[in-house]
DNA sequence: GTGCACTAATCTGTATACAGCTTGATCTTA
DNA sequence: TAAGATCAAGCTGTATACAGATTAGTGCAC
């Protein structure tokens, strides 16, 4: 689960797009999972040598994460984890929640089992957490999967590309917040989303599914500005 | 006018960020305008010596243009500019109906006497076209002046990016399909939106112009939907 | 002490030679 | 003749040395 250690050894046969994908995953995820906290300047010599390989590649890998906005390339300065202020966070929910309630409305996918099996196991890995209080990195893990899940009954392909691109540039600031408003109402809120989100699933109600998730991520938006005006 | 001859003498005090931001505008156009059709291979090595650099600056541009989606880097083919298949196109135009929608609800912005006189400018450019039957050149660009105008209108900072992501990308493909509609419907339908727009603009209801600019991409999709079942 | 210019360190950007990938033409062989 | 292997051409990807950009520290002038 250690994304630090996620550097296998290369595999000779890797061809040169495989390893660029490859670099770029461990990279984007130690970002979205918080090993490089915002602020973090990132070398690219350093990265370069811990892959094995030269700068160029590693510039390609930076130039995507740039364009993904978890990164900010300045000339001169260094490649900088991206911190958000607290404006475009808000900006980026409230664009997030009208997407989601688009998620069934436009290009709608029928649900298949295989879906409701992904749902089910979110379901029961998240119940196992209600007793793992303060884990909060393993409930970010299982909403990375619900996200993922989510993505895949996006039936507008350009939909799901902007939902996509949004969730990436925000979900690891949102983590970051977490802890501040304790286990038992994070827990609870994303245990009842999962339950719901499930709920619409099983009578094949996509509309609804993309509801649950818009009247969620109002949810968070509610939970952010009750902390900020106790701060 | 000409974006074939859009590349100046190198200026000496041009630093090197602006330099990759002219050469990015100058061959993001050359594609949205059609000077590059889509299918077209561009060559590193040929706009490296028209642009008088070598292959790296010209390698970062591409990266740009790929990631939005104007063209397609194929490792030892080429970079190819990006057609688009009719399924996505009509997603996309899906999706930008809904945003356009969406561009005075969130985060409205103050419209201001210099926005007026820009539509102000617009209209009268429009106006200035109805005599040049079959220009749908000129009428291209006046819609691009204006989807700047409304780009400028949307306070929400995500949703801005994304609403321009998604122009750049299916732009060019709609000016294609313009002469088989016919100069007096298209060149109408413009006029009436420019109009509406300007006629919300002047009442300062933001939200209304989002409405405008939503109903008229709904036009467009279904004068493509009436055209396709014709042929 | 304070402000400014300069320098050094360190980062990303660029140029260029070479390696890897893809495709189509050509040659070989059944 | 036709199928397959081989090769050459042309493209992007990579490695590496060097140039440009930025910043912090240093020392000098005031």
């Amino acid at each position: 689960m250690n994304v630090q250690e996620a550097v296998k050894p290369r595999d000779k046969d890797e061809s040169q797009s495989e390893r660029f994908d490859r670099i770029y995953s461990t990279l984007r995820d130690r970002i979205c999972l918080l090993a490089y906290r915002p602020g973090t300047i990132l070398s690219e010599v350093v990265l370069a040598e811990e892959f094995g390989i030269s700068r160029t590649p590693i510039k390609r890998v930076f130039n995507k994460l740039e364009f993904m906005g978890l990164v900010q390339i300045k000339n001169g300065v260094g490649t900088i984890v991206t911190d958000i202020d607290l404006l475009t966070f808000k900006e980026t929910y409230d664009l997030r929640k009208r997407l989601a309630a688009m998620m069934g409305e436009l290009s709608p996918v029928e649900i298949t089992p295989a879906h409701l099996a992904r749902i089910d196991r979110i379901l029961a890995e998240t119940e196992m957490l209600r007793t793992d209080r303060g884990n909060f990195d393993a409930l970010a893990f299982v909403a990375n999967d619900l996200q993922q899940l989510l993505l895949d009954l996006t039936g507008n392909t350009p939909l799901r590309e902007v939902t996509e691109l949004l969730y990436y540039r925000v979900a690891r600031i949102w983590y970051t917040f977490l802890p501040q408003f304790g286990w038992d109402i994070v827990y609870e809120g994303q245990l009842k989303e999962v339950r719901d989100i499930r709920a619409a699933m099983v009578v094949n109600d996509i509309l609804g599914v993309g509801q649950v998730r818009s009247v969620d991520l109002q949810r968070m938006m509610t939970l952010l500005g009750r902390t900020m005006v106790d701060a």
